[in-house]
DNA sequence: ATGTCGGCATTGTGCCGA
């Protein structure tokens, strides 16, 4: 089972591009975020002439995230817990079954600038609740895996330029805190298990030719539970998406599992 | 200081978010 998690940033804009990397590259499970669509207007029929099952949790102009799956979904659920009063669609969770079970979670997890300020502390609060549902993850003991556009620069190494970001919503200290005590609870960084390199980014700004100078930052991340960890048999960023037509200013990051 | 996008409200262009 291949599953990659790709921001697509508007799926109006990225029609033609997601159409062509869904054919050419053929994810089984395709988590996608900034869909920046309602359910109602996401061409949901359009994914599922091309062999997807659609699962969407959108809202207008803004965020917004999907599963797209050539396998059957399950028990798919929408939101994440711990704030009833939140109505922003950045959370998505369902069960896909090939040889084995996996449950899959697709995040969009909140920017957080400026820094300090009322959206640094949404982005802190909705960690805490990440963390939360990341725990009874882990209390079921079956593979699950996290998966989307994290908005945090775990390390130094994620970024061409650390010093730049190191006052941003994206690095501060708090953020890298908070990632890192989810990680602590057992999770496994897929890519960072499979390469320790510096120099692998999944965005890149529009701004200041970016991608051509690979001055990027590594912030859509998967992470594993040890039961799903177990099954991974490789994880990688497919960089040249990002260099096409077009593109998002974020690329696909795969991982592989033996299920 | 700014550089680029996408989407919205609106119908020419400015604002917000990233």
């Amino acid at each position: 089972m291949r599953i990659a998690t790709f921001n697509i940033n508007g799926i109006k804009a990225r029609f033609e591009g997601l159409t062509d990397w869904l054919n050419t590259s053929a994810p089984d499970v395709a988590l996608l975020q900034e869909i920046k669509s309602q359910d109602e207007t996401f061409p949901r029929e359009h994914f599922e002439d091309l062999g997807y099952t659609v699962e969407t949790h959108g809202q207008k102009g803004f965020n917004g995230v999907a599963i797209l799956s050539k396998l059957p979904l399950e028990d798919v659920s929408r939101g994440l817990p711990g704030d009833p009063n939140d109505e922003q669609a950045r959370w998505i969770e369902a069960t896909v079954t090939d040889r084995k079970p996996v449950r899959v979670c697709c995040l969009y997890l909140p920017n957080g600038n400026p820094a300090p300020g009322e959206k640094y502390d949404y982005k802190l609060a909705w960690m805490r609740r990440l963390q939360h549902r990341a725990l009874e993850l882990l209390a079921t003991e079956e593979p699950a895996v996290m998966a989307g556009d994290y908005n945090v620069i775990p390390q130094d190494e994620d970024a061409a330029r650390p010093d730049a970001w190191r006052e941003d919503a994206l690095a501060r200290p708090e953020t890298r805190a908070a990632f890192r005590e989810i990680l602590n609870l057992g999770f496994t960084d897929a890519f960072r298990a499979r390469r320790q390199d510096p120099g692998h980014y999944s965005f890149w700004d529009y701004q200041r030719n970016a991608f051509d100078r690979n001055d990027g930052i590594r912030i859509d991340h998967l992470l594993l539970t040890a039961q799903a960890a177990d099954l991974m048999s490789d994880c990688w960023i497919e960089a040249e998406v990002r260099g096409r037509e077009r593109p998002s200013d974020h690329t696909p990051v795969w991982i592989e599992l033996n299920a």
